[in-house]
RNA sequence: GGGCCUAUAGCUCAGAUGUGGUUAGAGCGCGCGCCUGAUAAGCGCGAGGUCACAGGUUCGACUCCUGUUAGGCCCA
């Protein structure tokens, strides 16, 4: 018996299966640092339509982690995205450099050795620190295939970067925005600085609850008259009653007035059963109600403090928790300072940098406020005024990097006006027009810039941007003065920030005199910006002339805490400088989680981190993974999971494989034929794929990559693996070479592979790269599949004629193949080439089927089928399978009439004795 | 504690564009089988869902309302 299989033709090619991208990977990597490929896009795409995706600079500390991977692949996606649709979409990556986080690391290191070190030391390890960070983290993102100008990228240490902050800084000023205020801030007496909202962690602690009854000695006077009448006070930081300056209540809230023992007790009606209670006061008898209005105007005593204070109205006292009226302490809370600003408390703020007590309180001078708690605990217990202690476990600010308890303290910091040239009002506005998605993050972003406080750009830390001042050595009046600052930024925008440090007051102020006492003699601010300002001003710096970006911004993507970050701070920076959003839209993603859907985190241990699985998946895997999840949402990563999105990766790469293999003998120039010359089934095909390349572009356009994902993994699976290519497979292998039936469906699996390579490139480029260049060549096609762009489709009637004839024939071949798989249950036959299968319909389903005979084995892959008409009832098909009776020929397998017709080659059928002999004469 | 968001088969997603109505779909995975001419591949068949839970509106809800639970982000 003679073996044919060497006369067939046979899939070979050098595009591996296996994929092994770990090692692939960096050789396409190569390739494309040998191209230049980033500046070879943007000469290719130079003179189209610009899009911008202007790049949120991560902080260059530490190693990226999946959330950053995440984020920088999402945004290359939506480059390259954009680059295959004909954009000219440049885009320029940066870090945050400066800020607490690395300077507390360069401490620690200090601290940890002892040493003594100057400020500009420090600031050059810090600069040092933020190097090394951004240079590995560059190395990870160019390893997951992100293209960019890397040897460019902007750093916020840069000095013309710096510059362009004090320039923001100096425009705020000049417009009367910026203003110095005491007020109450969150301190860190530990890193001894204010914090930013962004930079503090809520931890669960115990705190000591107290119950504090002060004596009204104003007001109420028939109550007086009766017995000695006390407000009750609840707080969880008895620290703070030293600075105690009003009791809030809340005017429409019910109070009562309840007798116990001899004296009688002002408290909430409906917080008065538990107060009681806690306070072991034993039976009581309510002899007043009134509305919290009612209580407006007294006056009592500090039960340790020679002080009188009044019981104001205010709209936060809650009945959840405490007695309904309230300890104000305006030196030491948001609420309470509000409060004390409305009814003109003096602001008491008697703790240093420390946390320390100052001599304003010299009972507790030098002590620490926490440890100060239980000493003032046992005081209020001395003067009689304790009704309950207890232990409470609440929720407390902590310092994100220190991890110390915060406080409220009222410092003098810098300020950033929200309600001075109606800032607040122009950025709800432009927060209208900029389109958000998903679209809830308006609502979110807005609802956050309505209630915001005024910006604390101030911070009192050394690696930053210096907040440039002068302080006038005889009475302290701030000087900003435009030519000061001026002076400032040019000097910053050649030297960068050490040389503020660097110059003296003297050098700085010029001849510049105090507006207040006309002193001329200076100090000089030490206190930095918040980096927020900093990275809100990235904008300015990165899109402009420099980088060769227009203003403002297609699109910003993040994460979706940036709504109170650097969307909604980059908005402040552009409003007061520019006028608008430095944004058309915004996307936000959710967080990383894992399998169970908890948050990841270092301490939790569930963290997977990018560089292992670039490492043991490769990039383009975890790529895909990101592509596979709607990202609008939280979004989980386990090893599972990942191993689900191999298994598509390799469906996509096996079909891109089994495309090439065969095309190995397929010269586009040469051989390729219209879809005219083609058969019906390749056009069936090709139109599925102009609806795919339809879909896709429209899913990338609305940024849903997860819906390009499944729709080509569908493709791939379904409508080319399942069917047309299990379909052609015969008459790719058996027909002559230049059979024009052969080079019709080659013609289509050209355009199949090439297209399906220029759809994945934004999701999957190395591996988009890789079918590329195994792509037969056609000298007219691009050098990188990144150069190439997406090709309009259009689908026409016709094709939704075939479309529509198809899907009937699919549902035959449905019933076909169950029949055929019964069959095969039965053990009747094995492989369908080895079944004759009977149909019988009637109607219109006869009619299709009648048109299609000669088809039908190939739709099937069985060597026969045989029509009938006959009522297979409601339009059905009725199946019948039975085992072909024909010889079956050794070279196409099929069992066919013809086989052994002919005496020279008794064991083909008729078709493979052409092709023989066609390949005989060759 | 407040604001915003999420909750459809083991997994990832669909479920007519903010306007409810036949047996809720796909792919993967899983089970069983076929093939050995895509072979660390390919093909087929099959089993999986009380649409988080509980109420309500309605003739009828995965789809509307309320609450609960779990989780997330932001804030306090």
């Amino acid at each position: 018996m003679t073996d044919y299989k060497d006369t067939l033709n046979l899939p070979k090619t050098a595009f591996p299966m296996k994929a092994d991208l770990a090692r692939r990977e960096p050789e396409t990597l190569a390739f494309w640092e040998e191209l230049d490929i980033y500046d070879k896009i943007r000469e290719a795409r130079r003179g189209r339509d610009l899009y911008v995706l202007h790049d949120g600079p991560p902080y260059a500390n530490g190693l990226i982690h999946m959330g950053t991977a995440l984020n920088k692949i999402l945004k290359d996606i939506v480059v390259k995205s954009k680059t295959m649709a004909g954009f000219d979409a440049p885009y320029v990556p940066g870090w945050d450099c400066h800020g607490q986080p690395i300077e507390h690391e360069i401490m620690k290191e200090i601290r940890a050795k002892g040493e003594d070190v100057e400020p500009a030391e420090v600031r050059a390890r810090c600069r040092a620190y933020a190097e090394k960070y951004m240079a590995l983290q560059r190395e990870d993102f160019k390893r997951l295939a992100v293209f960019g100008p890397w040897a460019d990228a902007y750093l916020t240490m840069d000095a013309h970067y710096e510059a362009t902050v004090l320039g923001a800084f100096r425009q705020m000023v000049r417009d009367g925005r910026v203003y110095r205020a005491l007020k109450p801030v969150h301190w860190c007496y530990s890193c001894e600085t204010a914090l930013a909202e962004a930079e503090l962690e809520y931890k669960d602690v115990k705190s000591p609850a107290v119950t504090v009854r002060l004596e009204i000695v104003e007001g109420l006077d028939e109550l007086r008259a009766q017995a000695p009448t006390y407000l009750v006070v609840w707080t969880t930081t008895p620290w703070t009653l030293p600075s105690n300056l009003a009791a809030a209540v809340d005017a429409n809230y019910d109070y009562v007035a309840a007798r116990a023992g001899d004296a009688v007790y002002v408290v909430a009606e409906y917080l008065l059963p538990g107060t009681m209670a806690a306070a072991a006061l034993g039976d009581y008898e309510i002899i007043k109600k009134f509305k919290g209005a009612g209580l407006a105007g007294v006056k009592y005593r500090h039960p340790f403090v020679e002080r009188v204070s009044p019981v104001i109205t205010t709209d936060f006292v809650t009945l959840e928790q405490g007695t309904g009226v309230v300890h104000v302490a305006p030196g030491h809370g948001a609420e309470d300072f509000y409060a004390g600003q409305q009814y003109g408390l003096p602001i008491l703020s008697p703790v240093d940098d420390r946390g320390r007590f100052t001599e304003e309180v010299p009972e507790y001078e030098g002590t620490l406020v926490f440890d100060a708690d239980p000493l003032i605990v046992e005081r209020l217990r001395e003067a009689g005024a304790l009704l309950n202690y207890e232990e409470l476990e609440h929720s407390y600010p902590h310092c994100w990097r220190c991890k110390s308890p915060l406080l409220f303290r009222a410092t003098k910091q810098w300020f950033l006006a929200m309600d001075v040239l109606e800032l607040r009002g122009a950025a709800l506005k432009e927060i209208e027009k900029a389109e958000w998605i998903p679209p809830w993050g308006q609502q979110r972003i807005a609802g956050m810039v309505e209630s915001r406080p005024d910006w604390c750009i101030s911070r009192q830390r050394n690696w930053g941007v210096p907040i440039p001042a002068l302080y006038c050595a005889r009475c302290g009046e701030a000087h900003l003065g435009d030519d000061f600052l001026g002076r400032v930024e040019e000097l910053v925008a050649r030297e960068g920030i050490e040389a503020y440090w660097r110059a003296t007051a003297k050098e700085l102020a010029g001849d510049a005199r105090c507006d207040k006492c006309g002193g001329s003699s200076w100090h000089k601010s030490e206190d930095v910006l918040d980096v927020w300002l900093e990275s809100g001003a990235s904008h300015l710096a990165v899109l402009n002339d420099r980088y060769g970006l227009p203003w403002p911004a297609d699109l910003y993507l993040e994460g979706s805490d940036q709504h109170r970050g650097w969307f909604q701070l980059s908005l402040l920076v552009a409003l007061c400088t520019k006028g608008t959003a430095p944004y058309r839209a915004v996307i936000t993603h959710g967080f990383m989680l894992d399998a169970d859907g908890k948050a990841m985190h270092k301490s939790a241990g569930n963290v997977i981190p990018p560089q292992e699985v670039v490492e043991k998946y490769g990039a383009d895997v975890l790529r895909l993974w990101v592509a596979s999840e709607d990202y609008r949402t939280d979004i989980r990563l386990s090893y599972e999971l990942l191993d689900q999105v191999v298994e598509t990766y390799r469906r996509i790469r096996n079909t891109a494989r089994f495309l090439l293999g065969n095309l190995n003998d397929f010269d586009p120039g040469k051989d390729a034929l219209p879809p005219e010359d083609w058969l019906e089934l390749d056009r069936f095909a090709w139109q599925r794929f102009k609806r795919l390349a339809q879909r896709v572009y429209r899913a990338y356009g609305r940024f849903e990559f997860h819906v390009v994902y499944h729709a080509v993994h569908n493709f791939c699976a379904v409508d080319l693996s399942a069917f047309y290519l299990d379909v052609i497979k015969d008459r790719l292998y058996c027909e002559a070479p230049n059979d024009p039936a052969r080079r019709a469906a080659q013609s289509c699996l050209y355009l199949l592979a090439r297209g399906l390579a220029k759809l994945l490139a934004p999701v999957i480029p190395l591996t988009a790269e890789e079918v590329w260049q195994h792509l037969p060549r056609d000298e007219r096609e691009a050098a990188s599949v990144h150069l190439a762009e997406w090709d309009d489709v259009e689908v026409t009637a016709e094709d939704d004629e075939l479309d529509e004839k198809f899907s009937r024939l699919t549902k035959g071949r449905g019933a076909v193949l169950k029949a055929l798989e019964e069959a095969r249950g039965a053990g009747s036959i094995g492989h369908p080439l080895e079944a004759v299968v009977t149909l019988t319909a009637d109607g219109d389903v006869y009619d299709l089927l009648a048109a299609e005979d000669k088809n039908l084995p190939t739709y099937f892959i069985t060597s026969r089928v045989k029509l009938e008409r006959g009522g297979a009832g409601d339009g059905g098909i009725e199946v019948t399978v039975e085992k072909a009776s024909d010889e079956k020929c050794r070279r196409c397998w099929q069992r066919l009439p013809s086989v052994g017709e002919d005496e020279d080659h008794p064991d083909l059928c008729a078709r493979c004795r052409g092709v023989m002999l066609k390949l005989a004469r060759k």
